[in-house]
DNA sequence: CCTCATGCCTAGAATGTCTAAGCCAGAGGC
DNA sequence: GCCTCTGGCTTAGACATTCTAGGCATGAGG
């Protein structure tokens, strides 16, 4: 009935975003992405576990168990070679899609 | 298994752009749509018609039946005044939601 | 006539994200 | 030492949106 949180299809684009700056784990992702886009996206935990195995099994994520800032167990994931990659490519094809939606708005 | 061919949520915004111009009927807005992004957006009538109940169901569109430039029968439509209202609030949300996909993706 | 393009319609599948719930372990109050 | 809270992870199922893949009817053109 309402709308949708973030566009759909943008979420791998983001989670590969917010880790080419180096490893975080899970929440560090999503706490990341929410302030990477100024607060406007806030990516729960429902959406963003899965989506963090289904890229780790494309092979553009890799991961390893450690500990956070705070002594806690925790899962830290980081781009791939081929996830770098991945993520120049998805971000190409953002470009392509919103620049049509700019002409489609404009004047 | 393949990428989306747009990004959901963003049919309806195209379809009010698209009639924001004066009235069309089904499948002139989808070359309408097709017109305005350059080429790269190309909704399918499976897509297209049921965005259409559905906006017109909303009272974002009104129809009627008339003839095509081909002399064929062909339902026309066009936006209410509460489908301009749509269409503004669509677009703002969609200025802010590429405004923090911009931020996400700056240098 | 016969074929093709136009214009509309529909059912069902696929996709991606959300909601909602729950588990476990460490921190901190008392 | 308990009890609660928080951080971190996990999962199942619902939901909305678009796509695929058909189909029907009608007019144009050979």
């Amino acid at each position: 009935m309402s709308r949708l949180d973030l566009l759909q299809g943008t979420l791998d684009l983001l989670i590969l975003r917010a880790l080419s700056t180096g490893e975080l784990h899970g929440l560090g992702v999503s706490r990341r992405i929410h302030q990477m886009t100024g607060t406007t996206f806030d990516v729960k935990p429902g959406s963003l576990f899965p989506a963090l195995y289904r890229l780790e099994e494309q092979g553009w994520l890799k991961s390893h168990w450690g500990e956070s800032e705070n002594k806690r167990k925790a899962k830290f994931y980081a781009l791939t070679a081929s996830g770098k990659r991945q993520l120049a490519a998805e971000t190409r094809l953002w470009e392509a899609l919103s620049l049509a939606m700019a002409k489609a708005l404009e004047s």
